[in-house]
DNA sequence: TCGTGGTGCTTGCAGTTGCAAACTCGGTGA
DNA sequence: TCACCGAGTTTGCAACTGCAAGCACCACGA
């Protein structure tokens, strides 16, 4: 696909800057670029680097990542669940620790979809086996 | 974090590349990046582009926005950590299978923390090992 | 001793980003 | 009618990204 969210991204980015009622030029001069520059990227003639979009987000005061949503650079959620986008996101975690949750997750999000079309059954099975070292862990089994 | 920016991006990722246990032309390959290129970038002479970014982190499995955040491209104020709220959160999970990804999740950290001070560790031993359903699920450890 | 396949690194180049300078257009005052 | 000012835009260019091709090095087997 080619940048659909890039001629969005100009007029978002135009969007804010006319609603905090600034020109051109004042919102390039508080993003630190120029205001040449910003007037291609705001009609879609330039696609930003993340750097500069960082910038524009300061000078707008807005956040960083919305702008990154709006470019397509970041998922507005990820994929799928958030269970998967906080496994990715954590950074104490190693990639091999972090493959082997993932795995088990969508195995069970798969089990669960092919035991039945209903939601969590028992489907005991699978979680039967401790199999790990419960330490302090909270059990919390509150299911819905 | 303490840790600083532009600079250690690219150690960032070829450390998360070394844990993962993958070659630098595998994870070029497996982000659609060229390997010269994700090279040049892991030793901090180019600096990547957010698209490309985004593109290195699926090849990681992390979230885009923790390279971003390495990259001083984000603010760190993402609560990264909530793996186990999420985790409680899913509804589409047994409590059964919520706790197994709870002990799990607790277990890795905890190795983590044991095995040293440092954050990711190789730690594979307890990745490395299923454990788990072996029903259909794609440990997809694909390594060297 | 070769050849083969695996690392990662260097080089040269097309395409892009981002800027400085200069431009057009509309409004204001003498 | 001028000159001036501020709005956004166009142009030309240095600097950079990112890639293809190829290099250097190492381990392994014939």
């Amino acid at each position: 696909m080619e940048l659909p969210k890039v001629a969005s991204l100009g007029e978002y980015i135009r969007q804010q800057r006319q609603q905090a009622k600034i020109s051109l030029r004042q919102l390039a001069a508080q993003a630190g670029v120029s205001n040449p520059y910003l007037s291609q990227v705001e009609r879609g003639l330039r696609k930003p680097s993340a750097e500069i979009l960082n910038q524009i987000a300061k000078g707008l005061h807005i956040s960083a990542q919305a702008l990154y949503v709006q470019a397509g650079l970041i998922e507005d959620r990820e994929p799928h669940s958030d269970v998967l986008a906080a496994i990715r996101a954590d950074m104490t975690l190693t990639s091999r620790q972090r493959q082997v949750l993932i795995d088990i997750y969508e195995s069970f999000r798969k089990e669960n979809r092919a035991d039945s079309a209903q939601p969590p059954q028992p489907a005991a099975h699978l979680g039967d086996d401790p199999v790990l070292p419960r330490d302090g862990i909270t059990p919390d089994s509150k299911e819905g």
